[in-house]
DNA sequence: GCTTTCGCTGTACC
DNA sequence: ACTGGTACAGCGAAAGC
């Protein structure tokens, strides 16, 4: 038969020691199909460059005879091929060496350790990036498929009995791409979320279990309560509510299974409870229960039903561009649905009133709601990071941007001919990480001061575009002494350092990796243009997927973990930016400007007598001096600028400044205004201190608003939510050497029962104490504890060093602030 | 016993 | 363990006087 078919979950299994993957995908009537299909399983050994013919021929032979015993079967090579193939660039002669199960792959190779063979490639890839990469059959994208139908089979181990929820086996005899419209496929969701009474995976009970569904919204629980509430449907214990959930679950047929934190929470703790209760948690396609695997960070898989911690794919994809100041669910669903999650606060459980558990109810509701709308909104983004990865959503959904880079070049090598490197060992990595850092991006010391007409220009993707037009990669560099074979228009010198005068060489001869990137930059601008004319949230998301794997591209070949790793071509990426940098600094106050400040690839201008014209004519000039796909583009033109001291020196902070346009709308850097460490009241002012100053151009009004902000702190009359002061914890507690106010109260928390986990925020306010030496952190206490704020530690610590450097500018020194706030003071007393 | 320096820690910029 | 370096700032303990 033949029908069209969309690739969803893959996975493998064995039958006899022969591996297969299998496919779960929908058709184009909806109907859940799995396909089972196979693939050559192969790796190569590349042959010594001096090795001649007579001897490669041994070497074959000696390769086929190979045998090795496990378990009391006989594992051989099927069979060898000898190929032209590139290995970085360079053409080698390499022997394809084709086995029965890629299980067996590292064994294998073990054994062809042979003075002839240069190295072992591509035994280290996984049976479904094989399959995908040997068949060219990539996920979310519609297939036409021709095969024979499945029906109690024993042929694949029974596996189209196992699997129950699924309606059509086909073994695949022939699939190929299909023109059907793939744009706008969705699949069938449901999101999850659980309330439990102890914080730790399987300690405590799951009092609620929430779904949500197209059409379907549902609150599973066991604490019943003398009410019908909308939604709400009770049990008699908790292993009733889990064999439920498994039911509820298994009638909604989910492609997908969507959760917040599930792979570190939700997902787990249901496994455990089920155990516990002796529910079989048979979510799988083939009624098996949730797998994990990786260690320190767990991946909860379901068989046929992929799995996605949503968390996960936010941080990955938009956390870069998130304003929101956790990555909590509350937070990130305001920003990204316009809905957060209803206040609510825990009680201890037998503190709890009906109302209280009605309340509770509609909360464990609201977290899948917010869940499956998030997903919905994520989901453009994921399937265009499937489709261009070309690994499984359940791989994609988790994979860091390293992970995506490099599944990205995988994917694409064939074109260039290429064998795959492999990834490195524990050793090779250790090694790695101990190498020296390199010398990194350039940043003009600004002179503090309140400029006028500003232009700002920056560089677009300015490190991929400098890594593709000078050619720097792992397969293309040279070493760091002068080739001695080439001719000089064939190579490239960079200085890499001006102190101790260390030079890294690169050949001009294109490599895979800067025309990749090349392409990934092309893409992004084409994608970007048509989104521009037809705004479809599949467009935008295939642009910003090329976009997040352009920025990202710099970042992977300097990461220990990289298989093309190339520290020199990261050290000279960034030396080159350097240059370019400059130069436009310098042509900028040739052409009559002033430049400001420079960060890395922006560049702030002064315009003094210049128009805008003539602003966008010299970038123009530059644009047309600039090197292959490098190009500088105007940012904005800004009313208004200030740059200020750095909170001791007398010269100019770096990372720092706050701009207004013509507008009205700021743009802040680095002030604390935009760090979450600082408390809302400091923030808050210092932002109206910095529009005012920017608006007006002077600093009056300012300074009348921050003297109100001060008395009012003074004579108590600021609220104790405006003071909190909210810092990350970032590692176990057990792993902190020094003794901070937050370390002290997370640690005091602990003592008082309340949960406290790694990445948490811990919140807490500064309060007055007799003891006047007493430190910070003896200060510190949680928000709701009663005790009077710190006025001198709010004023001196807080208040004053968010604004002192701002006035600075305008010759209001810190002590004339300080003799102000004296006088204020006695005023008041 | 006071001041200065320095390592640790967190956060932001690009 | 899951991109890189640059920069600022607070806190607390050690070092310096």
């Amino acid at each position: 038969m033949e029908f069209e078919f969309i690739p969803i979950d893959y996975d493998y299994f064995e039958v006899n020691d022969r591996t297969f993957v299998r496919i779960i995908g929908r058709n184009s009537v909806g109907k859940r199909v799995c396909l089972i299909d196979d693939c050559d399983v192969y790796f190569w050994a590349i042959l010594k460059e001096s090795v001649g013919e007579k001897k490669i021929k041994s070497v074959m032979e000696k390769i086929d005879a190979i045998k090795i015993r496990e378990n009391s079967k006989t594992i051989k090579v099927l069979k060898t091929q000898l190929h032209d193939k590139k290995f970085l660039g360079k053409d080698v002669k390499a022997i394809k060496i084709f086995i029965e199960n890629c299980k067996y792959d590292g064994k294998l190779a073990e054994k062809i350790n042979f003075s002839e063979i240069e190295s072992i490639k591509e035994h280290d890839l996984a049976y479904v990036t094989r399959y995908i990469l040997e068949k060219k059959v990539a996920p979310l994208s519609w297939y036409r498929v021709g095969g024979s139908v499945l029906e109690n089979s024993s042929e694949f181990g029974g596996i189209d009995s196992a699997f129950e929820d699924v309606d059509l086996f086909v073994r695949v005899e022939k699939i190929e791409k299909s023109n059907k419209e793939n744009a706008n496929f969705m699949p069938k969701i449901v999101a999850f979320d659980i309330e439990t009474d102890e914080f730790d995976v399987g300690k405590g009970k799951i009092l609620m279990i929430s779904l949500v569904s197209d059409g379907f919204r549902k609150v599973l629980t066991w604490k019943k309560i003398n009410e019908k509430v909308e939604n709400v449907e009770y049990f008699k214990d908790e292993a009733d509510m889990l064999e439920a959930f498994v039911k509820y679950f298994k009638k909604l047929q989910p492609d997908i299974l969507t959760g917040y934190f599930s792979d570190g929470f939700d997902l787990p703790y249901l496994k455990a409870r089920a155990e516990v209760n002796k529910v079989k948690l048979s979510l799988g396609l083939d009624e098996s229960v949730p797998r994990f695997s990786g260690g320190m960070s767990p991946r909860g898989r379901i068989n046929g039903v992929v799995h996605v911690d949503l968390f996960k794919f936010i941080d990955v994809a938009y956390s870069q561009y998130l304003q929101s100041e956790t990555l909590g669910l509350s937070d990130v669903a305001n920003e990204l649905v316009g809905e957060g999650k209803k206040d609510y606060e825990f009680k201890h459980d037998s503190k709890m009133s009906s109302n209280d558990w009605k309340k509770f109810f509609e909360y464990n509701l609201q977290d899948s709601l917010l869940t499956y709308k998030l997903f919905m909104k994520a989901w453009p983004d994921m399937m265009e990071f499937s489709r261009v990865m070309q690994e499984p959503l359940f791989s994609v959904s988790r994979d860091g941007m390293s992970s995506n880079v490099e599944n990205y070049i995988i994917h694409n090598l064939f074109r260039y001919d290429e064998i795959i490197e492999s990834k490195p060992g524990h050793h090779e990595i250790s090694k790695r990480r101990e190498r020296e850092r390199y010398e990194g991006a350039f940043v003009l010391q600004p002179t503090p001061k309140l400029y006028e007409n500003i232009v700002m220009f920056d560089f677009t993707s300015y490190w991929p575009s400098i890594i593709s037009t000078f050619n720097l990669s792992r397969s293309t560099f040279l070493g760091d002494k002068k080739p001695k074979n080439l001719k000089e228009k064939d190579f490239l010198e960079v200085d890499i350092s001006e102190k101790n005068k260390s030079k890294f060489y690169f050949s001009k001869a294109k490599g895979f990796f800067p025309l990749m990137l090349e392409e990934i930059i092309k893409k992004r601008k084409e994608y970007k243009e048509e989104y521009k004319k037809n705004s479809t949230p599949i467009l935008k998301a295939r642009s910003n997927a090329f976009k997040l794997l352009a920025n990202a591209s710099y970042g992977y070949q300097g990461f220990f973990g990289a298989r093309y790793y190339c520290p020199q071509a990261s050290a000279a990426t960034t030396a080159i930016s350097r240059d370019f940098i400059k130069e436009v600094i310098s042509k900028s106050e040739k052409a009559g400007f002033k430049a400001i400040y420079s960060d890395t690839d922006s560049i702030a201008l002064e315009m003094k007598t210049k128009s805008k014209n003539q602003a966008l004519d010299f970038l123009k000039k530059i644009n047309s001096e600039l090197p292959g796909i490098m190009e500088l583009e105007l940012e904005d033109f800004y009313k208004r600028g200030i740059w200020v001291t750095t909170r001791k020196g007398e010269f100019g902070a770096k990372k720092k400044y706050a701009l207004i346009n013509e507008n009205g709308k700021m743009k802040i850097r680095g002030f604390e205004t935009v760090r979450r460490d600082w408390c809302t009241l400091a923030r808050e002012l210092q932002n109206q201190v910095l529009f005012r100053i920017l608006k007006e151009g002077d600093e009056k009004s300012a300074l009348d608003y921050a003297k109100q902000v001060i008395k009012k702190l003074e004579s108590r009359d600021v609220e104790k939510d405006k003071l909190v002061i909210r810092a990350q914890l970032k590692k176990p507690l057990s792993e902190y050497v020094a003794n901070t106010p937050h370390v002290t109260i997370a640690r005091k928390m602990v003592k008082a029962g309340m949960p406290v986990d790694q990445g948490m925020l811990i919140s807490y306010f500064i309060a007055e104490s007799k003891d006047k030496k007493a430190l910070t952190r003896d200060r510190a206490f949680l928000p709701d504890e009663d005790k009077l704020y710190d006025i001198k530690y709010y004023l001196e610590k807080q208040i004053l060093p968010a604004v002192e450097n701002i006035f600075m500018v305008f010759g209001i020194d810190s002590e004339d602030l300080v003799r102000e706030k004296k006088q204020k003071t006695l005023g008041d007393f």
